[in-house]
RNA sequence: GCCCCGGUAGCUCAGCUGGAUAGAGCAACAGCCUUCUAAGCUGUGGGCCACAGGUUCGAAUCCUGUCCGGGGUACCA
């Protein structure tokens, strides 16, 4: 049970007794630490309703609530009516055993037991190498699959595409324009074409293995294009630790008759109709400013019908959760799927769209625009070549994923050395060394430790860090934001160098060594656990 | 035009489901290694939380408006 809830009854119980009530009140920690570890704002809610002054309110519950020393140790009033609870150190003490001891607790939630969650993202069309947007998406879709696995959800990461549109025509025929050149042919290269060198590497490739006498308009173009930048993609996230569970492709699912069933069922509730040639759905009677194609004259689908259709499956696929990472290209669209989906009677509740604003790079103070046709951008794996997994992860997540992320490649270069990572690592390296010397000096882990001695500042610090984690991991389930690990992760790191710059671990008193080697071991647990939710790595040496 | 996001220290940003004295890193300056890794720690300086109203006992946080910056906005996906 973590300490919030045992003081929330305690308060509860007392404000029964004055019989009062009331419908939600805040009980957290407050920045100043004078004002003691939690802190509650009842009195100042309930002075309204019962017309009194809250600091009256406030002394009266004060007097109410039932001290209990092993976990209360001191409650007092301040205005302008706030009612404090210090927390012994009794308590605190009692979160190493219970990490030590592997406590549930610390170690998985409760709340997705037994469910299902499908995580959508990166989902890009095999037209090109991974750029450094997609990995933002990447690693926040990796991420958030992460924490849903921590709080017990039986997780599928998905990756969908798109085959069958103009952009794969596109591609095949700036393959076979490549080809045709490699081997003395005059052809016309057109702007639309795809310019970047892969395309020359993967006609090169063709030239190699079929030959030169492969005919224009032959199927084998876009095929190996599109099977050698899949392999490049996969191994691009490889890169980074991202392995998608499922990769979907639109071919299973957008069938004609499939189409055909849902235009009709969009029909019947008067949503679409035709108009030159194509098929629109009314989206302004859904309250936007203009409808939207879903079948183009050409009698090809427009990107909506495919991603309402997949949806479709996705639903009927049964998972208790839906997640979609999407760019903020799609902020336009998507409630135009979620719309068909309820009209097609789907329950839209458990499905959660998180929607990432771009990554913004600049090289040499001049924004780069990112086009995959023209080849401008840097790949994600030029990133990670540069800077590392650990780092590219971490550089992704450690803002909020609405902002939009200016990455200045120079300085993504140079960082490699006061990078906030780092700190978090070697934080990590620094307990695995403590322990080697531990060993060296024949002091080991030991379950009789006395935890009652640890009672400097520092290690109540620590302590109460560590308390924290199961709060950080509820609120990161709540938001599925990322970000809220990355800087509990932080503050974890600084009471740890804090601690390890006041206390030493191994020293000549044996009962305090051994305290302290838990408190370190504790420490060590929850920071590997947490980047490993991160999906960086915990180095034993830096 | 419409939509989304942002405006907090010199720079990069936390904090934003309202709480008491607004935080961190970098940069600047001053200290700390004869005992577990100085990629660390301690301290100093630095702020009208864009602006103006509103709601509230209480606003960086919520609401409205204005200004500035970024992005999106095809019968491309």
């Amino acid at each position: 049970m973590n300490l919030k809830s045992i003081v929330n009854r305690h308060l509860v119980d007392s404000l029964e007794k004055l019989n009062l009530t009331v419908e939600s009140f805040d009980l957290s920690s407050p920045k100043n630490p004078k004002f003691g570890d939690l802190s509650t704002n009842v009195a100042l809610v309930l002075a309204k309703q019962v017309g009194k002054n809250p600091m009256e309110i406030a002394k009266d519950i004060e007097k109410a609530i039932l001290i209990d020393n092993s976990i209360i140790s001191e409650v007092n009033v301040t205005p302008p009516g706030f009612i404090n609870f210090k927390i012994s150190p009794s308590y605190y003490q009692s979160v190493v055993q219970q990490i030590i001891n592997k406590d549930e607790h610390f170690y998985s939630g409760k709340v997705g037991k037994g469910k299902t969650a499908n995580v959508e993202f990166v989902s890009a069309n095999p037209t090109g190498p991974l750029s450094v947007g997609h990995g933002r998406q990447a690693v926040i879709g990796d991420t958030v699959a992460s924490i849903l696995q921590w709080h017990g959800y039986d997780v599928t990461r998905e990756y969908y595409y798109n085959d069958g549109g103009k952009q794969m025509r596109t591609l095949a025929t700036s393959v076979e324009g490549r080809y045709f050149q490699a081997i003395g042919k005059d052809i016309e290269w057109s702007d639309e074409f795809y310019q970047g060198d892969y395309i020359k590497d993967i006609a090169n490739d063709i030239l190699k293995e079929f030959g030169n006498k492969v005919k224009a308009g032959d199927k084998i173009f876009r095929k190996s294009a599109e099977e050698r930048i899949f392999s490049n993609i996969r191994s691009t996230l490889e890169n980074i630790g991202i392995k998608h569970d499922i990769f979907s492709n639109e071919k299973n699912f957008i069938k004609p008759a499939n189409i055909e069933k849902t235009i009709n069922a969009l029909h019947q509730k008067d949503l679409t109709y035709i108009e030159d040639g194509a098929t629109w759905f009314k989206t302004t009677s859904l309250g936007k400013e203009q409808d939207r194609v879903l079948i183009k004259s050409s009698g090809e689908p427009a990107y909506r019908l495919p991603d309402i259709l997949y949806h479709c499956d996705k639903f009927e696929r049964k998972y208790d959760l839906l997640i979609d990472i999407f760019g903020a290209d799609h902020i336009d669209s998507y409630p135009d799927v979620v719309s068909a989906l309820e009209a097609l009677g789907y329950n839209t509740s458990s499905l959660r769209v998180l929607i990432h604003q771009f990554v913004t790079l600049t090289k040499g103070g001049e924004k780069v625009k990112m086009s995959t046709r023209k080849a401008e951008f840097v790949t994600l794996d030029e990133l990670t070549n540069m800077v590392g997994k650990d780092v590219v992860r971490y550089f992704f997540i450690m803002r909020g994923m609405n902002t939009h992320l200016n990455f200045n490649i120079e300085l993504a270069q140079d960082q490699s050395d006061n990078n906030p990572v780092y700190y978090l690592q070697y934080a990590h390296a620094r307990i695995c060394n403590i322990i080697r010397h531990g060993e060296q000096q024949g002091i080991t882990f030991n379950k009789d430790f006395d935890s009652s001695l640890l009672i400097k500042d520092a290690e109540i610090g620590l302590l109460k860090q560590l308390n924290q984690f199961p709060n950080i991991m509820a609120t990161a389930l709540e938001s599925l934001e990322p970000r809220t690990i990355a800087n509990y992760l932080q503050s974890l790191a600084t009471s740890f160098h804090k601690f390890y710059t006041e206390c030493h671990v191994i020293t000549e008193d044996n009962e305090l060594s051994l305290s302290r080697l838990a408190l370190v071991l504790a420490t060590k647990n929850i920071l590997s656990k947490g980047l490993d939710i991160l999906g960086i790595s915990s180095p034993e040496r830096m």
